[in-house]
DNA sequence: CTAGCAAACCTGTTCAAACCTGTCTATTTA
DNA sequence: TAAATAGACAGGTTTGAACAGGTTTGCTAG
């Protein structure tokens, strides 16, 4: 890994790496506990004796993780629940395990036409983009999600199907078509799987997954996508901050 | 089918987004009814510990989002009156609804030690008072729920053993006690009920439930309640609106 | 009985001070 | 020479206070 590495050019730690180690670990003890306030800046400068700047690059690595966000003139705060790999918008989907390199194989990109899911969704076109994938270890190789998302058609989307995905993230590429998604609602329940998701997921069929609906709307209430997901329970928990 | 509501709140929130957030919650959830008077601001600064301009930039959101109106020299009302039933503390209204009356049966009412709970919870009294309840279908007799409640001793709780929960409910017995929660966390998973809970439940050992752990805090960051739950997948999903 | 008034609430508005992050640069250190 | 420091500055956030003026209540003088 890239950061045994640096350790082997600078056999002293690099200050930023370490008040990022630190912090990190307070956080998945659970010491700095999720939605939770970190110090100031100033206040880690002087906690760990060394400059802004690098307390901020510290900072820094921490947001790229996913496990801190910063926001100006207010502070940063824990936004990782103990094994969150999305913490994007409404229930985390949680890890139960850390430390695990997860592989997304893509199944399937194409524009399809549900006028049942049309109508539920109270759209007028039938018409959505397909985005279907599963997700696994890649140590063990299992299976642990199966992710289908529909995204209405509309100008500037058809070219994923050419193009494929930017930096191979759905929401990446509907933020960079102008599709942010500002709130929605989510579902969760049990569903034991059919033949098809479990040869998938290489469990028997009938297993217990976890299935979440997840609609996604932008700030003019337009649908910007819906998901359905099946997760391996084994893997994957729910979090939510109320 | 019955579903349990939750809104989320978001993990790095200003505080006038905080105090919005709180306020459109209760507003939404029919707990500030249509038409009632808001907390004057003085008092929204105490409740929430902010400044009176932090409490009326949150008032402000809510009133461009049309869900009250102030009127100077008399105070802010509930304008919204949509009244969606949702719960985030207590869900058996969510139940009632379904036009499905709802039994429920005490199991436990006591004290108990938990040094495990206690470190897990991060408190440093490992005494708790148990609430142990089991909610059925008062027409099939089918039991959909059992619920395990722990609630960290402090005093004015413990006469709650000797005396029953005020009108049979834990919430209620907790606010009379000061006990008022304000927001807190929720897990959600599956699990495959265990001998003693699948006799409870009148299920085959190994059945999948969905199994949802919540830790309420009050104002003051105090944990107020623990409550594990194992809820009949046939009865109940989950539902978020983020 | 009533008109007037003052006290005690309430919201509306403004503002400076204190803190916060974001950004940049010159300098020191290993 | 790269890493770390120290500082300055811009701009967002929150506070605390002050003051203006609307609303209600209750007392009081007429």
């Amino acid at each position: 890994m890239a950061k045994i590495k640096a350790r082997a050019l600078s056999p002293a730690a690099a200050k930023p790496e370490r008040v990022a180690q630190i912090l990190e670990r307070d956080i998945l003890s659970g010491r700095l506990r999720y939605g939770s306030q970190l110090e100031s800046e100033n206040a880690l400068v002087r906690r760990f004796a060394v400059s802004r700047n690098t307390v901020r690059k510290g900072l820094e690595t921490l947001a790229d993780k996913g496990l801190i966000t910063t926001r100006v003139g207010i502070g940063s705060f824990v936004t990782f629940d103990g094994h969150t790999i999305d913490n994007a918008l409404g229930w985390t989907r949680a890890l139960s395990t850390q430390n695990e390199t997860i592989e997304t194989k893509l199944l399937r990109l194409e524009c399809v036409s549900d006028a049942s899911l049309a109508m539920t969704l109270k759209l007028s076109l039938p018409d959505f983009l397909a985005v279907d994938r599963v997700r696994s270890l890649k140590a063990a190789g299992r299976v642990v999600s199966i992710e289908r998302s529909r995204v209405p058609l509309r100008s500037g989307i058809e070219s994923v199907v050419g193009d494929g995905l930017l930096k191979g993230s759905l929401s990446a590429t509907l933020i960079a078509a102008g599709l942010r998604g500002e709130g929605g609602e989510e579902w969760a329940e049990i569903e034991c799987l059919n033949a098809v998701d479990a040869a998938l997921a290489g469990v028997p069929p009938g297993t217990a997954f976890l299935r979440t609906r997840r609609l996604v709307r932008d700030s003019e209430d337009h649908v910007v996508e819906y998901v359905v997901s099946l997760l391996d329970p084994r893997h994957f928990a729910l979090h939510l901050a109320f």
